[in-house]
DNA sequence: TGCAAGACTTGACGCCGGTCAAGTCTCGGG
DNA sequence: CCCGAGACTTGACCGGCGTCAAGTCTTGCA
């Protein structure tokens, strides 16, 4: 596991942090934590996806999905501040949980620690940036695109991506209806972007680029900043 | 000047991050930085009020207001990586200029700078988080509600405050058009908030509070993580 | 295999908020 | 003192997106 939390530590500094850790396996829809709670655990993503949300059943909105490799949210783990959101699982998942304390503790400890850190955060920081413009500058469908076209540069198929949850959180990422997400598709699909079932196809690279509007998403070859979360 | 990126340093570690620094005053609306430029610099403001935007000027957005004693994103000075938006004066403002090379050297030189980094960058990052949820979850007239109620709380004045920037740039911040903006008023004039001119104004503590919706910021007391952005 | 529950789609409709256009108000300069 | 430019407001209009209500399609399970 290449986690960037970890990188240029040494063995020992590692274990320390590992120390008193433990992995979980979750099925789907558990709920990691809760909006306000105080942070007991720095978890690690170790496999699966789960969502960051805010708010109560019938009006939650999803924030972030994260995927294999992510932190959840260590502003407020490792500082020792209540959670803004809440966190669940999607897909049944497993987690690596440290323990904040220890992991606090490292931060003042070892310098690299501290590095790696303020990399992650930095990312994370560059993610929600990411989003505030999407949701300020963007259409709708603008958006659904962007997200879309994102998702087929991470995945291993050329010009094509497979939908990693239910349209429901997709819809909810995003920020629109469920009823509004399925109008959006026929959208996408006049101008070279096709979704049928859980496949994504781009048919024409040119028009739908030209269609997301704004910042095609800097070339991630040149991202240092690692984030693996959607 | 409490600047918290320099907390617990000693002198000498502070006087090299300073070296080669600058501070230099501008008049306003001068653009500091655009979109996709390499950061040469971290930018301190030690006074006025300048904004962070996206976007060229019919289709500008703002995004974020800085106030005394911000830091200019560094997760792009600190990681040289391109700025994700554009930075200009809105008022006249004198700014601390730091160069970056120098900043990221004492970045894997100086253990206490690394924590404070992170410490600045999960605040930063809170922020924004906060952004989101509220473009996510709430309305317009709430979003504004909201954004004037922490105006309220950071002022000296008991529950009222003035407008630091002009309507223009704060219903660009908020996410409105300006017309929208005027009429938004009426409708919080009606609900225990008024706005008059440049004044700000709570009648009725209880029912604005109400109207604002979910989480009507946590208490800023609890924060540890300082952040004087808008 | 068949049913029931949930996921998704489609249609009708309404409202929030954006846009365009025409005022009014303010303020600095000739 | 008056003018003009820019900031702000007000009104009319419209389109995007949410909501409600029916469908249809999928999937797990008996």
């Amino acid at each position: 596991m290449a986690q960037p939390l970890f990188l240029d530590m040494n063995e020992k500094q590692v274990a320390r942090v590992l120390q008193f850790g433990t992995i979980q396996s979750y099925p789907r829809e558990t709920i990691l934590f809760k909006e306000g709670d105080r942070p007991d655990f720095l978890h690690l993503l170790i496999g699966g996806i789960a969502e960051l949300y805010k708010g109560e059943s019938p009006h939650e909105c999803g924030l972030v999905l994260l995927t294999q490799g992510d932190v959840f949210m260590p502003a407020a783990s490792l500082f020792d501040e209540p959670y803004l959101n809440s966190a669940r699982t999607l897909t049944s998942a497993t987690v690596l949980l440290l323990r904040a304390d220890v992991a606090r503790q490292e931060l003042t400890r070892c310098h690299q620690f501290a590095i790696n850190v303020s990399r992650v955060l930095a990312g994370q920081f560059r993610m929600a940036t990411r989003q505030i413009i999407d949701l300020k500058c963007r259409s709708a469908p603008q958006r659904l695109a962007a997200f879309l076209l994102r998702l087929i540069e991470e995945s291993d198929i050329p010009e094509a991506a497979v939908l990693p949850v239910s349209k429901r959180h997709l819809a909810s990422r995003v920020g629109i209806a469920p009823e509004t997400l399925s109008r959006t598709f026929q959208i996408l699909a006049d101008n070279g972007l096709f979704v049928r079932g859980t496949k994504v196809l781009v048919r024409d690279r040119e028009k739908i680029d030209e269609f997301c509007g704004p910042e095609p998403y800097p070339d991630p070859a040149e991202t240092k900043l690692q984030v693996y979360a959607l």
